[in-house]
RNA sequence: AGGGGCAUGGUGCAACGGCAGCACACCGGACUUUGAAUCCGUUGAUCCUGGUUCGAAUCCAAGUGCCCCUGCCA
């Protein structure tokens, strides 16, 4: 539990306060989460929307959901419904459901506004001489050509711009800012672009769009939102976002940046995700292995635990790495209250109890959550005289402070038997096929009436009942702690860990994981979590997948082999 | 180089002129029907220099380092 200091506010609220203390907004705060759906929402994403809701619902207000559809050459309806869904799982409502391109209309009037007042102007240099006339970072830049023409000139042009009577790229409408300021965002930025593509919403009503710094502001405006959060590298573009509304003479409300989240041993970035699918690095958008929202909602993720990992990293505005193990911390919080505990042996060893009847089985009640004490809720689980149990929980030769099986060491049988061994079955060339013991009937249950203690435990599945199962180990995508510093490109696949996969394909599993749903994290004993996988489940072989590298507990377990 | 930001243990975030604290990680210990989990504990930080002050992470000045900006992307 990591309850936060109440006292501890970060900066944005105190922004707010400051706000709510001069009554700029009147003490009402409307934010809004403005994803572009050009792809799914990542981790990375979960932040902006956790600081854009969390923020409204911490001071009582609201937020929109909107889309920023303003470049119809990269957005696409089939994304609107994955965020939604996205949201709605990480427990978050919308007041209104709306769309940049809603806007279009009420946009193109605030143009023609300003270009009636002189502002704006429609300019027709090339790309390539718009490039040489913005300047350098160091040298200013030189008016356009077109800069002065009459405003009664601009108006007519933009009116056919709009009807379409000019080609792509032959036409922008810019704002008359300065083309000597330092920041370059205001030198003379472009407002609107011709682009003849079809729009995923408005069709082809349009063929000039806005471009995101005259879109944004004014729909923030319009929604009445207060606090308008985005992230650090929008900082150069605040002097633009309040240049438009003050212009327009609009309701004004609060740009604040904050910086985005960066994961070790992942990457957020879009274009890089896309690669890694489309170089079969992973197995899609779902991949476990990804960073995005629909991936670790199939690898067993609790939202619960995505929301408290957001609340724990805070918010500030200097660049940061926040390491993996942190999110994974409460991903395991969470998990160990939920995820029912079970039996699963990932490299079978058969077991073979010569002192049991042949034709005997009895059912052994085992707690689902055996760290809680007062855990009710249990299952049956059958026992006869063949089981499985790992490989590794047998050694022929015990290394020192080795306590599991080896001959002549007494261990228990999980809530079963004390069993000691006696043989084992090998073949030509030495290798243990089996391993044959003796149990101790007195011991049922797991405690000798004798009070005789031994130091060792172990797991083990009944081998007439076992289910037979393909888990997936998976590690970390990403040798390099900070991938995201990689380099652009395809030379960063290189980076990629190729054994980030390991296929398990003869697990032996306790019959009751049977009923597995999919999408349903199971706590395995000693093997850590993992989830039965919606795409590949099928009754007789279940595939599960473990996302949790937990590196350290198999290192420990590994070294003593 | 011009402009805009940022700088506190290994990592992330607090402390807003008054004892530098929390979480994760690490290391150590305890406990357990597995060595996992859990619990307890230790180590460890204010970018540098100067100034103001009884007192500075905090205010001031000069430096250093890192990030962002020269799309008709968002």
């Amino acid at each position: 539990m990591t309850e936060e200091s109440s006292t501890s506010k970060n900066f944005i609220e105190e922004i707010i306060d400051e706000h709510n203390r001069t009554g700029r907004f009147d003490g009402k705060v409307k934010t809004r989460f403005p994803p572009e759906p050009n792809g799914y929402l990542h981790i990375g994403h979960t932040k902006a929307l956790v600081v854009d809701f969390g923020m409204a619902e911490k001071y009582g207000g609201s937020t929109n959901l909107r889309y920023d559809d303003t470049n119809p050459v990269k957005e696409d309806a089939e994304y609107v419904d994955a965020i939604k869904k996205d949201i709605h799982w990480l427990g978050f409502d919308y007041e209104q459901e709306l769309y940049a391109s809603d806007y279009f209309e009420p946009l193109y009037e605030m143009a023609v506004m300003l270009i009636k007042k002189g502002k704006a102007y429609v300019d027709e240099l090339s790309p390539d001489e718009m490039r040489e006339y913005r300047g350098t970072l160091t040298e200013p830049g030189k008016n356009s050509p077109w800069r002065e023409r009459p405003v009664e000139e601009s108006l007519d042009l933009f009116e056919r711009m709009r009807k379409g009577e000019f080609p792509d790229g032959s036409k922008t409408l810019r704002a008359k800012i300065d083309m000597a300021s330092p920041n370059i965002n205001m030198r003379d930025p472009v407002m609107y672009r011709i682009l003849h593509a079809s729009h995923h919403r408005t069709g082809n009503k349009w063929c000039i769009y806005p471009m995101y710094d005259f879109a944004h502001g004014q729909s923030d405006s319009m929604e009445g939102i207060t606090h308008s959060m985005c992230s650090l590298e929008y900082e150069n573009h605040r002097p633009l976002y309040d240049w438009f509304l003050d212009e327009l003479e609009l309701f004004h409300p609060q740009q604040i940046e904050f910086a985005r989240l960066n994961l070790t041993h992942t990457v957020m970035s879009k274009r890089k995700l896309r690669l890694l699918v489309e170089k079969g690095y992973v197995d899609g958008w779902t991949d476990p292995r990804m960073p995005t929202l629909s991936a670790m909602r199939r690898a067993g993720y609790p939202a619960k635990a995505i929301r408290n990992f957001i609340d724990a990293i805070g918010v500030a505005k200097s660049d940061s790495f926040v390491e993996v193990e942190l999110l994974e911390h409460f991903v395991r919080d969470e998990l160990n209250q939920t995820a029912p505990r079970r039996m699963a042996v990932l490299r079978p060893l058969k077991l073979i109890i010569d002192n049991y009847p042949p034709e005997q089985t009895e059912e052994f009640q085992v707690s689902d959550f055996p760290q809680d004490p007062d855990c009710q809720s249990g299952r049956l689980v059958p026992f006869s005289r063949e089981l499985y149990i790992e490989q590794e929980d047998f050694m022929e030769n015990p290394i020192p402070k080795y306590f599991r099986l080896s001959p002549e060491r007494e261990v228990r049988l999980m809530s079963a038997y004390f069993v000691k061994v006696v043989s084992t079955d090998k073949d030509s060339d030495g290798n243990i096929l089996a391993v044959h013991c003796t149990y101790d009937p007195q011991t049922r249950g797991g405690n000798a009436p004798d009070g005789r203690k031994v130091k060792g435990t172990i797991h083990w599945v009944d081998a007439r009942h076992a289910l037979n199962a393909e888990l997936r180990l998976y590690d970390y995508l990403f040798k390099d702690e900070h991938p995201e510093d990689l380099p652009e490109g395809e030379v960063f696949t290189d980076h990629v860990n190729a054994d980030s996969l390991e296929v398990l394909k003869d697990c032996k599993l306790e019959p009751s994981l049977k009923d597995a749903l999919p999408g349903q994290p199971w706590q395995f004993v000693r093997n850590g979590y993992f989830t039965a996988d919606s795409l590949a489940s099928r009754p007789e072989n279940l595939v599960f997948n473990r996302t949790l590298s937990l590196a350290d507990s198999w290192a420990k377990i590994q070294g003593q082999k």
